[in-house]
DNA sequence: TAGATTGTTAATCGATTAACAATC
DNA sequence: TAGATTGTTAATCGATTAACAATC
């Protein structure tokens, strides 16, 4: 049984929040960080960062604060990041190249193993020490090389096939940039979605609702 | 006053949602649907749904469902995309150059109207039938030219100075690729972010802890 | 009219905030 | 010891789900 049971997804989506100020913190050297602190930095209340990293355990020192440079540690081991997860790309597009060159994968838990295109022009030629395959030899490749998740950057109608097959070889774990929506076919796989459509839709809300707000 | 005042942020998150599935639909030539059948394709609860749509209108019929051509365009008209907001995009590296090849801006609510980089190998381009200029001529073209939004591409360094520039420029509205957080020195900045190390990191914390379940 | 499904109110559930005793 | 701040329980707030009357 995992240790941290049935953490809440809101406690989850704040943990690289905490991650990143505190690297901050330690960059400018500083040592130790009180909750009410931390909670004028980052806009959360200190009661709720309080809450949230008693979840994992009790990190801090009552009339001292909280260990920066040890609680940075203890958050990157929650999150996992000192695994170095298998993964595959597919669709070396613009948004796949960019995902390739400017993510730091290996600082957040993966190694980037393999890019796959079907584009014959871009088979062949390598990035970022990542050598560029078919999408047809995914299946040889994933039998010859352990791969733990899939990131997906391709358009919507190709995403249901390609996904289809990733699930065939054993793939669980998805990275999804696609429109097409994955987990509604297969229960026991564990997608993280990012929809930069919905996000920018959402901008346009807030905009727009502001804008009636002043009339 | 917003005539949809004060609608919660978990309702606002999901319209993009409902907003794919009923062009979806559309596209398969449905054209009505109930709570219920949504309910089944989407993985909301039925429930959830009615009151969800209930923020903004009674756009059902009781006994027949909802039409789905006329939600679709009323979730368009909700989320504000009839606008063509000007926006300007700060950062044409791999990630700038794949968020300005890659997204539809016109079906979002937005124009993209100007491309910045200060890498002169760069200024001088066109990307998409859009000019890169390099951010020095920020003040210039933002003068000359009505800018409603910054798109930012760049490194959390670059980052900030360039923010504070804009926010002088009077820009408010915000989407944000870079690591850098906006909110914090401007209240009245509306800011979407793209946190792709998040989203990334959250993925590892899920495939960490389904392994941790199995031991 | 009978069946279906919405719109809406009420009940439940979960997350956030407040308060304070424990303790460094 | 006194002051500060955590860890944790209790109170509040908000979001989701359930139920059902209204009505097409």
């Amino acid at each position: 049984m995992n240790k941290y049971h049935s953490i809440s997804a809101p406690v989850i989506k704040r943990l690289p929040r905490y991650y990143r100020f505190l690297g901050e913190l330690m960059e400018k050297g500083v040592s130790r960080i009180s909750s009410r602190e931390l909670s004028d930095m980052m806009g959360f209340t200190a009661s709720q960062i309080r809450q949230d990293l008693n979840c994992f355990g009790g990190f801090g020192q009552q009339g001292y604060g909280y260990p920066v440079e040890g609680l940075h540690r203890e958050i990157a081991h929650i999150l996992g990041l000192n695994h170095s997860y298998h993964a595959i790309l597919i669709g070396a597009g613009n948004l796949g190249k960019a995902v390739a060159m400017h993510m730091s994968f290996e600082k957040r838990g993966f190694q980037l193993i393999g890019i796959f295109d079907n584009d014959p022009r871009k088979v062949g030629s390598v990035m970022k020490d990542i050598s560029v395959y078919h999408t047809d030899d995914l299946e040889k490749f994933c039998f010859e090389n352990h791969t733990d998740a899939a990131i997906l950057c391709l358009p919507k109608d190709a995403a249901a096939a390609i996904a289809e097959r990733l699930y065939h070889l054993g793939i669980r774990n998805y990275w999804n940039f696609s429109h097409y929506d994955l987990s509604i076919s297969h229960p026991d796989i564990i997608v993280e979605n990012v929809h930069l459509n919905d996000s920018l839709m959402i901008l346009c809300y807030r905009m727009t609702a502001v804008q009636d707000e002043d009339n």
